[in-house]
RNA sequence: GGUCCGGUGGCAGAAUGGUGAUGUAGCGGACUGCAAAUCCGCGAAUGUGGGUUCGAUUCCCGCCCGGACCUCCA
């Protein structure tokens, strides 16, 4: 039996308006998410859709009985051949190798796996046999050793993504191929050439476009129709918006997904993050700096809907909360209870992490104060965001090293000194090891120590 | 050019048609041999110009600024 939780509602970018959410299935629910194009290091504008999806699905799995989270790994992409080009790698190892990196890094961000990871390319018969289904029910035509989809077939195209498809022809700025029947039909399978990967198919060898694996896997895992399908604003359209269309031509009786979640982007120092800027961050760039944890608050700091601002003064900022977090558990014993209310309502509502953190800092001055009560209700209202799950003497000192024994030692020779009332002595231990980072704090129980 | 989203204290960031959270930073005090941590207190904000309203930061319009997307490209 599941704790009673407030019901959860959800900002659907379909409707365009937040919604109670109501699963198909309240006893499985089912999520899919755009996972990564694995080219190169993750960033963090990546790991924010990583992150939002595992609160999301934090939550879910609180609320629920049973939840199935989808996220795909695209390893067949052109972008993938170029690069493995450059650095004349194999596709295969370039791909095995980010897919490993990608693991990594969301693992240090303590975000969960999914219940399945497919990849595109064990998924090309599935797709295959999606796109001979839309050519035999007139929503696809060969051309020019193409298949594309046809948008003049599909009548909601454009609903999601709230566009009218004559403005999208209007504004076009690439060349339109000579071969579309109409300029918005997108590619669902083009030819290979001898160099570019490619899989023999009744349309000659070929790769898939870009949006039709997202359609494969998902109907291969969760079915015709499922509850939450995300990812990041900018995957809206065209990704989305043509994986819908696909979906729903070739599975009219079913719903594809019934909400759609997106998170804004975030910005760099006060800038959009790009390459040409120089203020473009990977996941392990950040964790040279900082812990992965105060990456992890700093991230769950604004609401995913709204555009963050990546800053060092801010990353600096969620290392100062988690110390203040760390200090009031260890301030005393931690019992375990479940999640408090007020952290879960926050989240209920639509995933208000910055309002769940407030209610957190309340908590923390209350477990400060010496109730324990409060610890515990701190640690597991964390824990719906992923936090304040390590040991506090470990936030503080880091791992256990043969250095922790010297340090012990200075300090037994300034706890003596300041014994003798030679405080110049021990000003000058604790300056010592200030120069190495450790910070002093004299309590009434002794003094301890942590890295600054 | 088109469509959409947003502009809240030094910084980050909630909320709301009727006294604007929270954190961090700053300042003052307590505690401390001095610090650190903790506690108490203080100051500090709704981009701009109109409109609707008894009342707008919130709703509407213009402007300025930032951002996303505009079809094989996050």
């Amino acid at each position: 039996m599941q704790t009673p939780v407030a019901a959860l509602s959800l900002h659907d970018s379909q409707r365009r308006m937040t919604v109670p959410f109501t699963p198909l299935d309240p006893e499985h629910v089912k999520v899919y998410y755009c996972g990564p194009t694995v080219y190169d290091l993750a960033h963090i504008g990546n790991l924010r859709a990583m992150l939002t999806a595992d609160v999301l699905v934090r939550f879910l799995r609180h609320a629920y009985p049973r939840v199935t989270f989808v996220r795909n790994i695209t390893d067949v992409d052109d972008k993938i051949t170029a690069r493995a080009r450059e650095n004349g790698e194999d596709i295969a190892s370039l791909t095995q190798r980010t897919t490993e990196e990608f693991h990594q890094d969301l693992a240090a961000m303590n975000v969960l796996p999914p219940d399945i990871e497919p990849r595109a390319t064990h998924n090309i018969g599935e797709m295959q046999a999606l796109i001979a289904r839309l050519i035999e029910n007139g929503h696809a035509y060969e051309a020019a050793g193409h298949v594309l989809f046809s948008v003049a077939s599909f009548p909601s195209y454009g609903a999601l993504s709230g566009r009218d498809p004559e403005d999208l022809v209007a504004g076009a700025r690439v060349d339109v191929a000579t071969y579309k029947k109409d300029p918005g039909d997108f590619v669902l399978w083009k030819p290979s050439d001898a160099e570019q990967p490619g899989w023999e198919s009744p349309w000659g060898r070929g790769r898939p476009g870009w949006h039709i694996e997202c359609s494969a896997m998902s109907h291969r895992y969760l079915g015709e129709s499922f509850d939450i399908h995300g990812g990041g604003s900018d995957l809206l359209f065209p990704h989305h918006e043509n994986e819908r269309a696909q979906s729903l031509c070739c599975f009219p009786q079913g719903k594809f997904a019934n909400y759609w979640v997106h998170n804004a982007m975030l910005l760099v120092e006060g800038e959009k993050m790009s390459k040409s800027l120089g203020n473009f961050l990977t996941i392990r760039d950040v964790l040279k700096q900082a812990p992965a944890e105060a990456l992890r608050l700093l991230l769950l700091g604004a609401h995913y809907r709204s555009t963050l601002n990546y800053t060092q003064a801010g990353l600096q900022d969620a290392r100062k909360v988690l110390d203040r977090f760390y200090r009031a558990l260890a301030a005393g014993p931690v019992p375990e209870v479940a999640p408090p209310e007020a952290v879960v309502m926050a989240l209920a509502e639509d995933l208000n992490t910055p309002k769940a953190l407030a209610e957190l800092h309340v908590l923390a001055g209350q477990a400060l104060a010496g109730d324990r009560e409060a610890a515990g209700a701190l640690k597991a209202g964390a824990g719906m965001l992923g936090l304040l799950q390590d040991d506090p003497e470990k936030w503080f000192k880091g791992d256990a090293s043969e250095e922790d024994a010297a340090i012990d030692a200075l300090i037994a020779e300034r706890a003596a000194a300041k014994k003798a009332r030679d405080f110049a002595r021990a000003d000058a231990l604790r300056d010592q090891l200030q120069g190495q980072g450790i910070v002093l704090e004299d309590t009434k129980d002794g003094t301890i120590w942590r890295r600054a």
